[in-house]
DNA sequence: TTGATAAACGGAACGATGTTCCGTATAAAG
DNA sequence: CTTTATACGGAACATCGTTCCGTTTATCAA
């Protein structure tokens, strides 16, 4: 058996030293999210991976070896956006009244449905890859909601009858269908439709 | 200029004889029709323009010279066999009685939702090519719809309450969500959704 | 029947795209 | 500083959709 330096107080058996990842390494795999982030807001999904590592100065064989297939790019960038979408929620639960935090996630909401610009044709495609998306979208944006709703219903600011499955898909509908309509025209529908929330709220006028 | 042998009796400016359209022209358009539909039932809207010729037994040149696009080819394919649903409501119509060629055309329209696998994907691409797409198949099935539907009310067979448009989406999405199930469920809970129509009819025992 | 001719055919070639491969550069560890 | 695992870069490949143009052929008039 070949002899290790000991990695540690533990047993010397099984597991190598695993060497610390590198630095440009790390610093590549963020470039390339932000640029890919960027590049699929402005030319949609579509857009040829070459561009995105151009722009994110760096060889296409970078890319590929942090992302194998160009679907695991986009579901990284995709995860990525729900996630800061999911933490808003926290922060504007710090920030401001209950209901006020709620209308403004659903605006924050709306501009990651917007932004995601035929990445619904991804998903209808029956590609494998992105069958894991939409369970991800319910498992990080529900719960982040729910959280919004409870305080809102707490306060008494809003009535409680509404799911918050219901609301996500509705807003989804509703800026979806905007797709050859202005988002100003999305925007106002949403807050109208969270509006609504507040009639018969429990500490109503 | 050029002298014309004069065309017939009108008067010989402007149109000149326009020549029958070749028979083999007709004929590859055919075959090319045909094909496309078997390939992409098999392979998906997604299979390469060029198996498609070559199982046509047809140069690429000559596809390109009857679809310019490889969006108008399946655009083509999806309006005739639109067509072939829709023409199928009058023969059940007249072969049998009303509520079993509702019945049996719902079946047919359950095929035509099922083999168009991967075609949402195109339809929600965001491609102009494919705006006309919806409205074509509303322009044609809802027709014949209503059509078997009011033979069915005119019989005393089914209730009168149920909106043609519904119908179709309703079970558009019963199949839609079969991509990953069986197509003998879809069927089933088709035939129990059209079995719902007698209920409350004019004629009830 | 036989040219003349417009129309259709066939497929090589082009450009774009996703992906692979491998020689080179370099950050981390001793 | 030397070593070495790791990551980088980009040429090269395969596969698309699409274009182009020389060749073939069905139609029509004589």
């Amino acid at each position: 058996m070949s002899e290790k330096p000991p990695c540690d107080g533990a047993s010397a058996a099984a597991v190598r030293a695993p060497r610390r990842v590198r630095a440009d390494s790390q610093r590549n795999l963020k470039t390339l999210l932000e640029t890919a982030l960027a590049v699929f807001s402005t030319s949609g999904v579509e857009a040829p991976v070459r561009e995105i590592a151009e722009k994110a100065g760096v060889g296409i064989g970078t890319l590929y070896r942090h992302f194998p297939q160009r679907s695991d790019l986009i579901v990284a960038v995709v995860r990525k956006e729900v996630d800061a979408c999911a933490e808003t929620a926290a922060e504007l639960a710090a920030a401001h009244a209950p209901f006020e935090a709620l209308k403004c996630w659903m605006q924050r909401y709306v501009d990651l449905v917007l932004t995601k610009r035929g990445l619904a044709a991804a998903l209808y495609s029956g590609n494998p890859a992105y069958e894991s998306l939409p369970a991800y979208f319910e498992g990080r944006l529900l719960p982040a909601l729910q959280g919004l709703l409870d305080a809102a219903c707490a306060a008494g600011e809003i009535r409680r009858d509404v799911e918050p499955y219901d609301l996500l898909k509705a807003v989804a509908q509703l800026s979806s269908s905007a797709h050859d309509g202005d988002p100003a025209h999305t925007r106002r529908m949403v807050a109208l439709l969270i509006d609504g929330l507040r009639y018969g709220a429990a500490g109503e006028q």
